[in-house]
DNA sequence: TCGATA
DNA sequence: AACGGCTTATCGA
């Protein structure tokens, strides 16, 4: 224990200590030296690497300077002096580097004339050049560095105003620098088109300022309606894209894969791709048009493994005089008493700050050997030593540190008066937090997202705070506090605050980084940089790879406008289109009762498939070739709409393509024993992320926001797979087995013979041209009559429940408790004579409870007999309805608490006039249970399932247990 | 009893 | 800022 700073940064300030000779060259620096705007003069003396002396005021924000992109960009605020240097130059003595450095906290950033092979991050825009910077880390040096655009690229859109007219409308923004002309094609009307592409100066002045150049290419059109007699309409195309992705499309740039400069200029590192796999990856795909350019495209992405890039873990505590409650990281009012962190090379320490109405303590048996705490009288010092630290990294991961660790990190260094420019590593977008050098992933945003909690990580987790992730994810959670954070004893708080941090890199690092490598082939496929791809979602993610399908086919890419109005809805206003809704899956109504080896058939991922079949995306739908339109051959079932029969659509091509991908490759290949095991788990994480996008594909395109959204086509998805689960049921039933129930893709075949089975898999591939799997097998499955309501139960005696609410949240435990000991009762009956034996056994479990209801046993405790309801308003937005949850919210905002939108209500049922009790009172509070309720949820629960296998719940309520000793 | 809300 | 289908409970009119 030391109160001096002790971390000793590994990296030497100025990359001077560097012995090749790769990384000469120019320096970003801070934001302290001034900003000498680009180009610099040739001259060689006078290297742009003066610095000012410490005398010297910091530099003003020159007005001239262009404008950051947006506010919530990832641009970088710091000023970048670089040298003037067409030719490699001298390098700056080490000594003389230090020097400088030495009242310095932050190493500078490098942008090297010559790299070895380095890792994309991201690719970003440069609001102090003016230019599109990339952010690389250089993996032999384990530095990250930085490559600045030098091919003159600029921001730009696309009109269909002539070119004169386009300028006139257009100078009047200072930032017009000229047109062009393009040719580009029009895949909604199949014709090629010209365009004029506006080149603007900077990307606001393309759009996102005030009267930007997008806004200046309007027409007045009149309405017709008196309250709104004109309207602007919009001449601009692909203005709303940000200038990183337009820059990152149009240079093919793939983030997540190797480049290295060479002279100043970006070069791609291809992979060297196995000849042999490469051929046979291409021979398990269908053959088609296309295939080729597609295969060179991803292939190079699916087969380059990830490199372990390394990473730390940061997690901070705060002081707060009020229990439960965080302080506001806008204002920093309180200490921070620890931060956390964990490295991916097992660097383990915690900064602790000593206060004097704090023990200690001790190091408890559980205590990590390996942890290292050091203590700090000074907070500022505490600060800046985590500050250097964490900047030594590519990537810092946080939980929540978007909204809390990094950004309360900021504001409190400001407060302390750190220089944040220059001796803090972070800076603020709106809602997001980012590094001047390395890379920031908040995994509470990544994991939150339901694609990556529902596809890649299969469900693993239901909630999205730590402890439920950690323990979904790892099997471990976190560490039981004796008292509030506030007044932990200092090696409890040390202990607590770093398992955060290390639970939040082993998150990163489990089943052999399978989250980094997800995150990393979820970059490639999207085109979008780290930062990026971990805080949007999956429509952000498929609207990002459909940007560059389209820009690498040099065709336009669509307003929904337009597609709205080639499909015919031109007469919608947003209000009709928001409320209609299309036909979408078919249920198969259940036959009500326990039937013995019910075989379950499905299509494999059914919607995708129907996509690549029938050749469904936005431009196919409804074509504008008259062909087509006449044609019979090509019409979608139970609709009006058409499919193109002379074009191949690029929805259903690339979409088409990443299912076979991962049905005949990855997926497959990653069960195969015989394959070396770490390419088995490198395929499984391809399969995992191209599960994403291919499950994704159909949704997305029903979804009103999303860029290329098409009501026809997600109308003639469904229309398909109605007709597939119909016809397959036909089928079935023709072969003289019955179908018991059936949801969307799948049936529920009564005992059929493997023949049978068999015959109607082939049927299915035949004529419908999609893969029917036997899913499994059920020793017997109860259906209750409803819909989506049924339990199963697997040879192995293994239960699987859908839909009843014995296993949903809001469910009180005891009943989910009593309801699984139930099941656990039902998955031993092997037969229908074993119901008998099963009823009495429940009946003792029903009793049991009731009893315990009824005060004759152990009480229950409130959590245990709590209903769980979300809050999706604000309370005083509830109106005349005054739902049980918002009763018992309200109960708790007079008590002083805070309850926000989101928030679970927990409250029991009492008798009283209230009705209700939230929990957090009911345990410095006398109440009375209302027992008749909870008997009405018991029943209800119990009677989902008992209906189905023929059991009465009523008559088990008989007589308790202890009745009958009297 | 019914529609709205969760 | 993925979709629609379906069940169950509660509240107020």
């Amino acid at each position: 224990m030391s109160s001096s700073p002790p971390i000793v940064s590994s990296v030497q300030p100025g990359g001077a200590q560097d012995t090749t000779s790769d990384t000469e060259g120019d320096q970003i620096s801070e934001a302290r030296f001034s900003a000498i705007p680009p180009p610099m003069s040739p001259s060689s003396e006078d290297s742009g690497r003066t610095r000012l002396k410490e005398s010297e005021s910091p530099p003003q924000q020159s007005s001239s300077e262009p404008p950051s992109e947006g506010k919530s960009g990832p641009s970088s605020p710091t000023v970048i002096v670089f040298a003037d240097n067409e030719e490699g130059e001298e390098e700056e003595s080490v000594e003389e580097i230090e020097e400088h450095l030495a009242t310095y906290w932050l190493a500078p950033r490098q942008t090297p004339r010559n790299t070895p092979p380095s890792f994309l991050l991201s690719v970003d825009y440069s609001g102090q050049h003016n230019r599109a910077i990339v952010r690389l880390f250089n993996p032999e040096t384990r530095e990250t560095v930085f490559w600045l655009d030098n091919t003159g690229h600029q921001p730009y859109c696309y009109t269909d105003y002539p070119p004169q007219v386009a300028e006139m409308k257009a100078k009047a923004h200072p930032g017009f620098v000229r047109t062009e002309t393009v040719r580009l094609h029009d895949l909604l009307r199949d014709q090629e088109v010209t365009m004029t592409k506006v080149i603007g100066d900077n990307p606001l002045a393309i759009g996102g300022s005030h009267r930007a150049i997008r806004d200046l290419l309007t027409e007045l059109v009149r309405t017709g309606d008196p309250a709104h007699p004109t309207t602007e309409v919009s001449h601009a195309w692909e203005a709303n894209i940000r200038y990183r992705n337009c820059y990152t499309y149009d240079r093919k740039l793939v983030p997540g894969m190797m480049y290295r400069v060479e002279n100043g200029q970006l070069i791609p590192c291809p992979p060297e791709l196995d000849e042999a796999t490469l051929h046979k990856f291409i021979e398990a795909l269908d053959e088609e048009e296309g295939l080729k350019d597609i295969v060179e495209t991803y292939a190079p992405m699916f087969f380059t493994e990830v490199p372990d890039i390394p990473r730390i873990a940061l997690d901070i505590e705060v002081y707060s005089p009020q229990l439960n409650r965080v302080p506001d990281a806008a204002t920093a009012p309180f200490q921070v008493t620890a931060i956390g962190l964990s490295d991916s090379e097992g660097y383990n320490v915690c900064l602790v700050l000593k206060r004097e109405d704090i023990p200690l303590g001790e190091r408890g048996e559980d205590y990590p050997k390996d942890l290292e705490v050091v203590f700090y009288d000074d907070e500022r010092q505490m600060l800046l030593d985590a500050f250097r630290k964490i900047d030594e990294y590519p990537i810092v991961v946080t939980f929540v540190g978007d909204a809390f660790d990094l950004n309360y990190l900021y504001h409190r260094a400001k407060k302390l008066g750190i220089d944040v420019k220059t001796q803090c590593p972070i800076y603020l977008g709106r809602d997001i937090a980012l590094l001047q050098r390395g890379v920031h992933v908040d995994l509470y945003k990544f994991l939150k997202n339901p694609s990556v909690r529902l596809y890649a990580l299969s469900g693993a987790y239901e909630q999205s705070n730590l402890e439920s992730i950690a323990q979904g994810l790892l099997g471990f959670g976190k560490l039981q506090r004796t008292t509030d954070i506030s007044h932990l004893p200092l090696y409890e708080l040390a202990h607590y605050c770093w398992l955060d941090a290390n639970i939040t890199l082993q998150i990163t690092t489990y089943k052999n980084n399978l989250l980094l490598r997800l995150i990393v082939l979820l970059m490639r496929i999207s085109r979008l940089s780290m930062e990026d791809v971990t805080r949007q979602g999956i429509s952000s993610w498929i609207q990002s790879l459909f940007r560059q399908e389209h820009r690498s086919r040099r065709a336009l890419i669509p307003r929904q406008v337009d597609i709205a109005t080639v499909k015919g809805a031109e007469a919608h206003t947003e209000a009709i289109i928001k409320d209609k809704r299309f036909k979408g899956a078919i249920v198969i109504d259940p036959v009500p009762g326990v039937h013995f080896n019910t075989c379950v058939l499905d299509f494999a991922s059914l919607y995708p498939t129907i996509m690549k079949r029938h050749n469904i995306s936005y431009e196919t739908v409804d074509c504008p070739h008259e062909e087509c339109r006449n044609a019979t051959d090509n019409r979608v079932p139970e609709t009006d709409h058409w499919i193109c029969k002379k074009r191949r659509g690029m929805i259903s091509q690339t979409i088409g393509f990443f299912r076979d991908t991962r049905v005949r490759w990855f997926k497959r290949l990653s069960k195969d024993k015989s394959l070396d095991e770490r390419i088995r788990d490198w395929y499984g994480v391809v399969e995992k992320a191209l599960k994403v996008f291919v499950n994704a594909s159909y949704g997305v395109t029903g979804a009103q926001h999303f860029e290329l959204f098409c009501m026809p086509a997600a109308e003639s998805v469904t229309a398909y797979g109605r007709h597939a689960i119909v016809r397959t049921k036909e089928k079935a039933e023709s072969m003289g087995v019955r179908v018991l129930y059936g949801d969307t893709d799948s049936v529920f075949l009564d005992n059929p013979t493997e023949e049978q089975q068999r015959e109607l898999i082939r049927w299915s591939r035949e004529e419908l041209g999609i893969d029917l799997e036997v899913e499994k097998t059920y020793k017997y499955v109860a259906l209750s009559g409803r819909k989506k309501n049924y339990i199963g139960v697997y040879p192995s005696g293994y239960v699987e429940v859908k839909g009843l609410s014995g296993k949903k949240r809001n469910t009180p435990d005891f009943v989910q408790e009593a309801f699984r000991e139930m099941l656990g009762v039902l998955s031993k009956v092997d037969s229908p004579q074993g119901f008998e034996a099963a009823k009495e056994e429940i009946r003792e479990i029903v009793n049991s409870v009731l009893d315990r209801l009824e005060g004759k046993g152990e009480l229950y405790s409130p959590e245990e007999l709590a209903f769980r309801v979300q809050m999706t308003k604000p309370i005083d937005k509830y109106g005349s309805t005054m739902p049980q949850h918002v009763r018992a919210a309200k109960m708790l905002v007079e008590a002083g608490y805070d309850v926000q939108p989101g928030t679970v209500v927990e409250y029991i049922k009492t008798k009283d006039e209230a009705g209700v009790l939230p929990i957090q009172l009911a345990r410095e509070r006398a109440y009375w249970i209302d027992v008749d309720k909870y008997v009405d949820t018991l029943r209800s629960v119990f009677g989902q399932v008992l209906d189905a296998v023929g059991i009465d719940f009523e008559e088990l309520l008989g007589f308790t247990t202890l009745d009958q000793f009297f």
